[in-house]
DNA sequence: GTTGATCCATACACTAATGTATGTTTTGTG
DNA sequence: CACAAAACATACATTAGTGTATGGATCAAC
């Protein structure tokens, strides 16, 4: 007997990772604003009754949904380390996963995006997210440090490649021909950073 | 004898547009998701006996704020044509009114966000948010032609610079110190720029 | 100052959502 | 199988919101 459920459920009990899961299908389509526990119930074709056993209440989900979302981006940065090569070569395997990678996880780029939107009005996902945004910035810091030595310039170019990168995301998400277009952003973006390299006037 | 009202109310009618300034308060606050004509008629001290004269229904008040926006948005970008000098002396004007001026505007930055983020929902929003992007990125067009010559690195040059306002935009909204760190990137962004016109190779 | 149009208030019906209390089923474990 | 804990259902109370119909106030123009 399988009930009348839509997506991965043919578990007969849920747990509270399946209701986060499905939560994300939520935040994904229409932003935290359209959260909601009884049309999420409905989704997972269950009542309220179970919603209320696993969590707290409403502010618990959400809650729960922003600090799993920000362990899975801090962990997930052990896999942005390039593996080896030239600089030019690391630089641009780094575009590419933050560019066209990116762009491919739809849902997980919308969920990015929701989650960016939630934290402008809501101080705890604000923190979440500048912490997420700090240690990206941060790590990708490692890769510009063959460029100057400068620390300050360093930490600005980065900042400005993924500002760069945040910014397309924004913009170019859901147009036609957005594929050839961040694929020549990517390029662009490469030349742009190996250009910094020419000024090694070390302060 | 004053209302109970907040903001610029001493009139004792209301007009459309008012309604739609308010509007704009709610939508920069909580996103389209906050707009509601209850809490709207409340800050405005009238009941929603108005809002449903100004306007058909909540549907009408969502079109009608996103079509002034849009009308906006286009008209003020013949305020964006730099006053003369040499090409780094405007490239920076458009950065400062780009970066510093439009962080300085937390209002309109935030209504634009929240535009950018219903955008993702609605199909509307999501064409005037594109003919508002094309239009400035074509405007910026005329600055970066004296820097190439082939159009299509003319306009990848104009989107980088683009996408990159709009990610600092999101990613350096409400943080402390960011208003020196803006100032950096800009100074950045200019030299970026600007180390793109050596490559005249014209395609 | 009367009148018609404009603007707003009041009252009602309806829907969707949260949260809580309590009952029912399912599951693991001796 | 017995039984306790876990997972879910049901029913109720409450709130906040939309939309509509209709009545009342206010303004402009004559």
């Amino acid at each position: 007997m399988t009930k009348p459920s839509h997506a991965a459920r043919d578990k007969s009990q849920l747990t509270r990772d399946d209701w986060l899961d499905a939560a994300a299908g939520e935040v994904a389509a229409g932003g935290f604003g359209n959260l909601r526990v009884l049309t999420l119930s409905k989704k997972l074709g269950v009542t309220r009754g179970s919603f209320y056993w696993h969590f707290k209440d409403h502010e618990d989900l959400v809650v729960s949904f922003l600090n799993r979302w920000r362990d899975r981006r801090l962990h997930e940065l052990q896999y942005w380390k390039p593996k080896g090569g030239d600089l030019e070569t690391e630089l641009r395997q780094i575009l590419e996963l933050l560019l066209t990678d990116a762009s491919r996880n739809i849902r997980r780029l919308q969920v990015e995006l929701a989650v960016r939107d939630f934290a402008r009005r809501n101080d705890y996902a604000a923190d979440l997210v500048n912490e997420v945004d700090e240690a990206r910035i941060d790590q990708n810091c490692e890769l510009y440090e063959r460029l100057s030595r400068d620390p300050q310039r360093i930490r600005d170019l980065s900042l400005l490649m993924y500002v760069a990168t945040i910014g397309s995301q924004v913009v170019l998400t859901g147009k036609k021909g957005d594929a050839e277009t961040i694929e020549r952003l990517e390029d662009l973006m490469a030349r742009v950073a190996l250009a910094q390299r020419d000024d090694f006037s070390d302060a």
